[in-house]
DNA sequence: ACGAGGTCCTGCGAGC
DNA sequence: TGCTCGCAGGACCTCG
């Protein structure tokens, strides 16, 4: 599921093969991953257009485009199941099926949104749409301009639990349940403790767990668990260094402990060690 | 402001 | 084998 480090590998894949390019036309096989654009404005603006920069904000890859007499923001929250691949080849039939987006490049090639089950969307923001869609986001957490204190302000805002909290995108973004669910863990907090309730010392711990954990991820590629794939089509190998997510009932790999699990924060599964986060 | 629950979407695996 | 059903979940919504 594209959280910050699966975006991330995907826009660092992208960005030399899309820099510079111009788009011929685009097709959409479905509306509903559109949100606050119609399919013919979309494609209509996308015609012709030239890709000047290709970027990361949150969990949304940003494609900026130079039109003919404007620019405007490509952006593309890939959800679930979503990937942004790019095609030097014809797609195979299963390929063909699932790709939403497709937009030929000048180059021969094609850049392809992918999305199986569609909880991903497509957005088009000129420069003030964007700029109120970026402020209305949390700050990024590798960014050090991200301090401690700050990061403990927000957590102290919050009675919520800390896990909910964490994925929260108003407050911080780019954690999902998989990395949430690792964080803590590694910074040895009770996933249901009110955010508020942290301490200082514990504020700073998770932080630099959360940074830690992205990090690393970023540098695997990203976690690949059915469908995410990197911009290049590959998985991801993240997956082998999980310490807790989609292990439940498993034993901990620091104290041996069985691994609990619990729908009850935010309805999505928790997993956790009972004796490491208390 | 908060928590609870529903909605979108489809593939997959469990159970019968 | 073939069917139904619950689950996966990021973001957004409504309701109380």
């Amino acid at each position: 599921m594209p959280e910050l480090p699966e975006v991330e590998t995907i826009v660092r894949d992208l960005r030399p093969q899309l820099v510079g390019r111009q788009i011929r036309s685009a097709k959409l096989s479905h509306e509903d991953v559109l949100r606050g654009v119609t399919k013919r404005r979309l494609l209509t603006a996308l015609a012709g257009a030239r890709v000047v920069g290709v970027t990361r904000r949150a969990k949304h890859a940003v494609i900026d485009l130079e039109l003919p007499a404007r620019t405007a923001r490509l952006v593309i929250q890939p959800g679930m199941t979503g990937s942004l691949i790019i095609h030097d080849r014809a797609l195979t039939p299963d390929e063909a099926k699932y790709a939403v987006l497709r937009a030929p490049l000048d180059d021969g090639r094609e850049l392809i949104y992918r999305d199986v089950r569609r909880l991903g969307t497509i957005l088009l923001l000129d420069d003030r749409g964007w700029s109120a869609y970026d402020a209305a986001l949390g700050p990024e957490p590798l960014d050090p301009a991200l301090t401690p204190a700050r990061f403990a302000g927000i957590l102290a805002s919050s009675r919520q639990a800390i896990k909910k909290v964490l994925m929260d995108q108003r407050k911080i973004v780019g954690v999902g349940n998989i990395y949430a669910n690792e964080a803590l863990f590694a910074a040895g907090i009770d996933p249901s403790r009110p955010s508020s309730r942290l301490t200082t010392h514990d504020s700073r711990r998770l932080l630099k767990h959360v940074r830690r954990i992205l990090s690393a991820a970023i540098a695997s590629q990203g976690t690949t668990f059915r469908d995410y794939r990197t911009g290049t089509g590959a998985t991801g190998n993240f997956q082998l260094e999980l310490l807790v997510y989609g292990r439940e009932g498993e034993k901990c790999r620091v104290c041996g402990t069985r691994l609990a699990h619990t729908h009850e924060i935010d309805a999505r599964i928790t997993v956790f060690c009972h004796r490491c986060q208390q």
